[in-house]
DNA sequence: AATGATACTCGGC
DNA sequence: TTACGGCCGAGTATCATT
């Protein structure tokens, strides 16, 4: 069986257990960009916001409109320490399960024996309660994708355990933007097809499936059309990149304001690389211009690099490039590493 | 034509 | 109508190599 556990309100849930004063408040966790005192988008808020209609990148601003100030308290994202926690709670969960994939800071896929589920099921939830002190939704079924779509059905604070049958007609009966998986980009081209109901996928050729969302997702749609849910854990790969991105004070096309944000933002990158022992071989500049779209340059080299300053050349050159062929002004820009070698410690081959 | 590497966008959380 | 972060991996397009 296959159990997905998802912590409820992540970041916001954190925030209430930290500030004794939080208690019965509205907690609006949120990023703050630093261009005006009320720039930046909600993260996470907990439930007596979210009926008010706040919501995760809601902008701060339109927020406030909708909080009572008394009641609220709107908090900064402190990622490092929501990653703390989400550690204390993988060991909770390794020790319990067969098989462990964390998903996200706040999400976990497992694997386990069938003999027993719930039972397990409710012993992870019971131990994450009493040892973390956090409450989370739980869903246990014969698929990860009627897993996933249990635990998110029983949120908050929720145990779902299902069967074949009770997958089957959980997923087939879901609106099709419920699926994990199925954003409001293929949610949309579904319903021009057509299709609203999982199950009604399963009425559409595969061929036009395939024609439309390519082949891979195409063939994935045919499939959880058809009742197929399976796709196991997969495997547990190490992080694959490393990027950190920023909002400029102001819109600009200054090459030098640009580059010297990335290097801001390159030396936070730097260091995580030399925390992992990672070199890299891919650089990729991000660039999100004034009608926020985001953009992309990046570079290969053939032998890992470490050292900045071997790259300072390379970062003026995607900079350059990208100005030359978009007209828009910068409004925020990233730093990327990618396509990793370990460093330093092991035994290299040769 | 097949395979692999790289470049870039999309979208989930 | 405005307002609008910071990540990450998956998937696909494109190019190079055989």
């Amino acid at each position: 069986m296959y159990f997905h556990i998802d912590m409820d309100y992540f970041f916001a849930q954190i925030e209430e257990k930290r500030h004794p004063i939080a208690k019965g408040k509205i907690i609006v966790v949120c990023v703050y960009s630093g261009r005006t005192p009320d720039s930046g988008v909600v993260s996470t808020v907990n439930y007596a916001g979210r009926q008010l209609g706040i919501h995760s990148g809601l902008p701060i601003i339109q927020a406030k409109k909708l909080a009572p100030p008394a009641d609220t308290l709107f908090l900064p994202v402190d990622k490092e320490y929501y990653a703390q926690v989400s550690g204390y709670i993988d060991a909770i969960i390794r020790t319990r399960c067969k098989r462990v994939v964390q998903a996200s800071i706040d999400e976990w896929n497992a694997e386990d024996d069938d003999e027993g589920a719930p039972e397990k099921a409710k012993e992870l939830k019971d131990a994450i309660k009493d040892e973390a002190g956090l409450v989370c939704s739980i869903g246990v079924a014969p698929s990860l994708l009627g897993a996933k779509m249990a635990s998110s059905k029983s949120k908050p604070d929720g145990l779902l355990v299902l069967d074949r049958a009770g997958e089957r007609k959980l997923i087939g009966a879901s609106d099709i933007e419920k699926v994990p998986g199925i954003g409001g980009k293929t949610a949309e081209a579904l319903r021009a097809l057509g299709a609203d109901k999982v199950e009604s996928i399963g009425k559409l050729s595969p061929i036009t499936l395939v024609e439309t969302f390519g082949r891979k997702t195409g063939a994935w749609l045919h499939d959880i059309g058809k009742g197929d849910y399976d796709g196991g854990l997969g495997e547990e790969r190490g992080q694959i990149e490393v990027s950190r991105i920023g909002t400029l004070k102001e819109k600009t096309r200054d090459p030098y304001i640009i580059l010297a944000k990335i290097e801001e933002l390159e030396s936070e990158a730097k260091e995580w690389l030399m925390g992992m022992k990672k070199s890299y071989k891919t650089l990729g500049i991000i660039f999100v211009t004034d009608d926020l779209r985001t953009h992309t340059k990046s570079v290969s080299f053939r032998n890992p690099r470490i050292w900045s300053e071997e790259i300072t050349k390379d970062k003026e050159a995607l900079v350059q490039e990208f100005l030359a062929e978009n007209a828009h002004d910068v409004r925020r820009v990233g730093i990327r590493f990618g396509n990793f070698m370990d460093l330093g410690g092991q035994t290299t081959l040769f």
